[in-house]
RNA sequence: GCGAGAGUGGCGGAACUGGUAGACGCACUAGACUUAGAAUCUAGCCCGCUCGUCGGAUGGGGGUUCGAGUCCCCCCUCUCGCACCA
C-alpha cells in the first residue's frame, strides 16, 4: 500500500474493475428481498452540477447500503432527453438537437461513472430513443380509447416574436423567458390528459403517503383544492334564466346582496345590452381581459352590468356585476356575494356601497352589526335573518339550504377541484410525436398501433421562429388516414417533456424489451420504488404526473401482477426531498455565476472526497452551504484515514487476515490483561458507532452525524496506531476490529478508498462483505457518569458502577462536598434518581 | 393574507423519548517538527468576570416541570410553497 492517498489511480482502479464485473447490475430474484432506489433522472445539459453531485450520492449511499444488507438492489439510471434547451442550441450553435444530446449524455455518463455512482448501466434509458417513447405512444392511444386523452381548446401563453406557445414556468413576469418580449393570450387546439378523473384517488392516496414528507404532501393536497360545495341559480330578474353560482357556504345564502360573474361570462354581454351601463362595460371587460393574471390579482375591480337577478331564497333583487378577480375557469364562473361573511365581498361591498345583511351570528360574542363591523366574520355561527333557517348552526345550515335549493329545483351539491386537466401539446420539435392524425372526411383518427413508433424525423430546419419545425415538413406531416385510406395530415405538436418522466420509473425494471412497455413480472418484483430522492422543485408537477400515470396505466391493465390483485397505485413508498446548493447566500446557478465544477473537484480532491463533503455538510433535507474549506476538511479526513491504516498495515493484516474474529472474541468483556481495560473501552466505541451509523443511515435518514460518528471513532483510536502493535493482544484484536468496521461502515459513501483500504488490510472484496452486527456485549458500560442537580443547576459528577442502586447512588450524590455547600443545611424538599444520568435534589 | 419549515459559537452543523448545550468538521491561536514554508502532530478555542467545578447563554417575552434548545401561549425575523379558488 502506498503511503501517500492518491484518489485518481485509486478511483480509476475501483471503477474499471466494477465495470468490468458488473457487480452492480441486478437481476429479479423472489428468493430475495429487494430494493428499489431511484433518484430522479438527469436532463442531459451538459455537465453534471453539483446539485447532481449531491443527489446522486445520497441516492448511492442508500443504494450501497442497502446491498449490505443483504437486499437486491435496484438502482438505475437514465436521461430525461427530449426538451427546449437542445432546440436551443441548434438555434444558437447550429447543431442538432439529437447530436446535442447524445454528445451531453457521454459526456454525463462518464462524470457519473468518474463518481463512482453503483449503478445498474444495463438499463439506461434515455426518452428521446424511439424505444422508449413508442410505448407512451401506446399509452396514449389506450387513453385516448378510455376517454383519458381528449382535444380542446385552451387559451395559451403565446409568444408573439418567438411564435410559440410557452409553458407558465417559462413566462416571467409576464414576459417571454428567450426573448423577453409581453406574453400573450391565445385559443389553440390542445390535446390533455383526463388528471381530473384521479382527482379523488391522488387526493386520498396523500394520506397513505406516510414516507413522504409533510411539506410535498401538503402542496399536493392544495394543488389538487378539493372543495365541497353547492351551485346555486339565481333567476335572472325581468328575463328569462338564470345565473349559476358555486359556493362552499349555501349557509349564508341569505345574506347575499350581489353576484359577481367572470368578465369573460357570456351573461356579461347580454346583461349589459341595451342598458345605460352597455358602453362602460364592455370597455371594463376589454381592459380587464387584456391584463396578465398578476395585474388582475392586483385590481378588485368590478362594474354594474345593468340587470338584476334574484335570491332565489328570499326573492331580493341583487344586482349583478362584472368583476375582475372572478375566474371563469374555477366554478361556474360566478359568485354570490354575502359582504358579512366573505372578506372580499366585504370591501368590495364598502367599495361600491352595496347592502349587507348579517346571517351568521358567532356564539358567545356579541352580536355583529353590519355597519360597525371592520371586517367579515368567516367563522361559524348561528343562522339569524334566514327564515326557516333561523337558529341552525352553519354547518348543518349548509346541509339544509342545500337540500331546499335541491328540492325546489335550483341548487344541487357539487365538489369544485383547483386541479385541471394536463394540456401535453407543445409546438416543439425536440419530442415525442403525438400519434394522430387528422382527415377531411373522419376527422381526428388514432395512429394505429401497429404503425407505432412515429418516430420524429431528424431531417428538419429549426430556426426559432415561425411554429413548429415539425408543421413545415412535409414528409413527415401528409400521410393516409388509418380508416379511410384518404389523404390526412399529421399531428405536429409534441408531447410535453412531463409525460416522459410520468413512467420512466416503471420502464427501469425492463427497459430492452422491445415486445411489451413491461415485463409484469419484473414491474411486480421491483415496484414500488422503495426510495425515490429529488429536488423538491418537482414536488407538485412531476411527482403529481408519475402518481396519476401510475394510476392511469392500472386501469388501463399494463401494470397489474400477473396472477395478482395487488394493482401498483403508488409509485413511490418513501421520497427524500433534498435541498438545495447555496454559495455566497445564493443558490448555485449558471446565472448567479456562482458554480463549483465538479469535475474541477473530482480532479483535484478525487470523488470520495467530493461525495463525502456533500454528504457530511448538512442533513439531506436541508439547503447545504457550499464551502471551499469545507471539500478540504473532507479531504483531509481521507487523507488522514490513509496514512493510519497504512502505517499499521503490515501488522493489520496479521490481527485481521489470520485469526482476527478469535481474538477479537478474545477481547470481550472479561478479558484480562495489560490492555484488556482499553481493548474494552474501544470495542464499546466501535460497537456504539456501528449502532449509531447504521440508525443515522436506515431510519433517521442523516448520513451527515453517521459520518461525524465514524470521524469520532477514528478519532478513538489513531493514536494507538501511532506506534507498532500494541503489545497485549486483545487491544491489537479491538484495534484491528476497529479499522476494519470503520471501513466497512464508510463502504456507502466513499467506495473507492474504502475498497483499497480494505483490500489493504487483507479484507478482499469490500463489496462481498455484510453490513456489520452490533455485538450487544461491547456495548455494556463499565462505569457511567451521574450528574448531580441542585435546584436545576448542575454541581457535580462522579462515576458509579451501572448497576448501582438508587439509593447508594443518591446517598453518593448527597455525600459529595460541593453538593453540601449548596445545599448548606437547608431542608431537602425532593431527591429524584434517573438511572445512569443524573441525581435531581431540590432544597 | 394562507400553508409549511427554520432561527443554537466566528462558520457548517450536533443534541433522536424533556435529563451534562455546542458532538463532528471548518476557521482561528499557541507549541512541536523544519533553514523556511506546505503538510503533519499536540494543545486551546460560546460570552463575561473577581479565573471559580464561578455567572450568563439556544431569536424575544411568559408558562408547565425537580429539570426546557426540546412541551404550551404570545411576539419578532428568515426561507420555501400557494396566492383573489368563491
Amino acid at each position: 500500500m502506498e503511503p501517500r492517498y492518491d484518489p485518481r489511480t485509486v478511483e480509476e482502479r475501483w471503477q474499471a474493475r466494477w465495470a468490468e464485473r458488473r457487480v452492480h447490475a441486478a437481476s429479479a430474484d423472489p428468493s430475495r428481498r429487494k430494493f428499489y432506489c431511484l433518484e430522479m433522472f438527469p436532463y442531459p445539459s451538459g455537465r453534471i452540477h453539483m446539485g447532481h453531485v449531491r443527489n446522486y450520492t445520497i441516492g448511492d449511499v442508500v443504494a450501497r447500503q442497502r446491498r449490505m444488507r443483504g437486499f437486491n438492489v435496484l438502482h438505475p439510471i437514465g436521461w430525461d432527453a427530449f426538451g427546449l434547451p437542445a432546440e436551443n442550441a441548434a438555434i444558437e450553435r447550429g447543431i442538432h438537437p439529437a447530436v446535442w444530446t447524445r454528445d451531453n449524455i457521454e459526456y454525463m455518463r462518464g462524470q457519473l461513472r468518474r463518481m463512482g455512482f453503483s449503478y445498474d448501466w444495463s438499463r439506461e434509458l434515455a426518452t428521446c430513443h424511439p424505444r422508449y417513447y413508442r410505448w407512451e405512444q401506446e399509452f396514449f392511444l389506450a387513453m385516448l380509447d378510455r376517454g383519458l386523452a381528449y382535444r380542446r381548446t385552451s387559451v395559451v401563453n403565446w409568444c408573439a416574436r418567438c411564435q410559440t406557445v410557452l409553458a407558465n414556468e417559462q413566462v416571467e413576469d409576464g414576459r417571454c423567458w428567450r426573448c423577453e418580449s409581453v406574453v400573450g393570450k391565445r385559443e389553440l387546439e390542445q390535446w390533455f390528459l383526463r388528471i381530473t378523473a384521479y382527482a379523488d384517488e391522488l387526493l386520498a392516496g396523500c394520506d397513505t403517503l406516510v414516507g413522504w414528507p409533510e411539506k410535498v404532501l401538503t402542496m399536493q393536497r392544495n394543488w389538487i383544492g378539493k372543495s365541497v360545495g353547492t351551485d346555486l341559480t339565481f333567476p335572472l330578474a325581468d328575463r328569462e334564466g338564470g345565473v349559476t353560482v358555486f359556493t362552499t357556504r349555501p349557509d349564508t345564502v341569505f345574506g347575499a346582496t350581489f353576484v359577481s360573474v367572470a368578465v369573460e361570462h357570456p351573461l356579461v354581454a347580454v346583461l349589459s345590452a341595451g342598458t345605460p351601463e352597455e358602453g362602460a362595460v364592455a370597455e371594463f371587460v376589454r381592459r380587464v381581459r387584456a391584463q396578465s393574471s398578476t395585474e388582475r390579482a392586483e385590481g378588485k375591480d368590478g362594474i354594474f352590468v345593468g340587470s338584476y337577478c334574484r335570491n332565489p331564497f328570499t326573492g331580493a333583487r341583487l344586482p349583478i356585476y362584472a368583476a375582475s378577480f372572478v375566474l371563469m375557469g374555477y366554478g361556474a364562473g360566478a359568485v354570490m356575494a354575502v359582504p358579512c361573511h366573505d372578506q372580499r365581498d366585504f370591501e368590495f361591498a364598502r367599495a361600491h356601497a352595496v347592502p349587507m345583511r348579517v346571517v351568521v351570528q358567532p356564539e358567545d360574542t356579541p352580536l355583529l352589526d353590519p355597519g360597525r363591523m371592520e371586517a367579515a366574520y368567516v367563522g361559524p355561527g348561528r343562522l339569524v335573518g334566514s327564515g326557516q333557517f333561523d337558529g341552525l348552526p352553519s354547518e348543518e345550515a349548509k346541509q339544509r339550504i342545500t337540500a331546499a335549493a335541491e328540492a325546489g329545483g335550483f341548487g344541487k351539491a357539487t365538489t369544485q377541484y383547483r386541479l385541471r386537466d394536463w394540456g401535453v401539446s407543445r409546438q416543439r420539435y425536440w419530442g415525442a410525436p403525438i400519434p394522430v392524425v387528422y382527415c377531411d372526411r373522419c376527422g381526428v383518427v388514432a395512429v394505429c398501433r401497429s404503425d407505432l413508433p412515429i418516430v420524429l424525423p431528424t431531417d428538419v430546419e429549426l430556426s426559432g421562429t415561425g411554429g413548429s419545425p415539425l408543421a413545415k415538413l412535409e414528409r413527415f406531416v401528409r400521410t393516409t388516414c388509418p380508416q379511410c385510406d384518404g389523404p390526412a395530415r399529421r399531428e405536429t405538436d409534441t408531447f410535453d417533456t412531463f409525460v416522459e418522466s410520468s413512467w420512466y420509473f416503471l420502464r427501469y425494471t425492463s427497459p430492452n424489451d422491445d415486445t411489451r412497455p413491461f415485463d409484469r413480472d419484473a414491474l411486480a418484483y421491483w415496484l414500488p420504488v422503495d426510495q425515490y430522492i429529488g429536488g423538491v422543485e418537482h414536488a407538485v408537477l412531476h411527482l403529481l404526473y408519475a402518481r396519476f400515470f401510475t394510476m392511469a396505466l392500472r386501469d388501463l391493465g399494463y401494470t397489474g401482477a400477473p396472477n395478482s390483485a395487488a394493482a401498483l397505485s403508488e409509485p413511490f413508498v418513501n421520497l427524500l426531498t433534498q435541498g438545495m446548493i447555496i454559495k455566497d447566500g445564493a443558490k448555485m446557478s449558471k446565472s448567479k455565476g456562482n458554480t463549483v465544477e465538479p469535475d474541477y473537484l473530482i480532479q483535484r480532491y478525487g470523488a470520495d472526497s467530493a461525495r463525502l463533503f456533500s454528504i457530511f455538510a448538512a442533513p439531506p433535507e436541508r439547503d447545504l452551504d457550499w464551502s471551499d474549506q469545507g471539500i478540504e476538511g473532507a479531504s483531509r479526513f481521507l487523507h488522514r484515514l490513509w496514512r493510519i491504516v497504512a502505517r499499521g498495515q503490515r501488522w493489520l493484516v496479521d490481527a485481521y487476515g489470520a485469526g482476527a474474529a478469535a481474538e477479537v472474541a478474545g477481547a470481550n468483556p472479561t478479558a484480562t490483561g495489560d490492555g484488556a481495560e482499553e481493548a474494552r473501552a474501544l470495542r464499546r466505541l466501535t460497537h456504539r458507532t456501528i449502532a449509531r451509523v447504521t440508525e443515522d443511515v436506515e431510519r433517521r435518514q442523516h448520513f451527515n452525524t453517521a459520518i461525524a460518528a465514524v470521524m469520532e471513532l477514528v478519532n478513538g483510536y489513531a493514536e494507538l496506531l501511532q506506534e507498532m502493535p500494541p503489545a497485549d493482544p486483545a487491544l491489537r484484536a479491538a484495534v484491528a476490529e476497529a479499522v476494519a468496521r470503520t471501513l466497512v461502515l464508510l463502504a456507502p459513501f466513499v467506495p473507492h478508498i474504502a475498497s483499497e483500504l480494505w483490500e489493504g488490510i487483507g479484507g478482499g472484496e469490500l463489496d462481498a462483505v455484510p453490513w456489520p452486527a452490533v455485538d450487544e456485549r461491547a456495548l455494556a458500560e463499565d462505569v457511567v457518569e451521574m450528574v448531580v442537580q441542585v435546584n436545576g443547576k448542575v454541581r457535580a459528577r462522579f462515576s458509579v458502577a451501572p448497576d448501582t442502586s438508587e439509593d447508594a447512588v443518591l446517598s453518593q450524590a448527597l455525600a459529595d462536598e460541593r453538593v453540601q455547600a449548596q445545599i448548606s443545611g437547608k431542608p431537602i424538599r425532593k431527591t429524584l434518581v434517573v438511572p445512569g444520568r443524573l441525581v435531581s435534589i431540590v432544597v
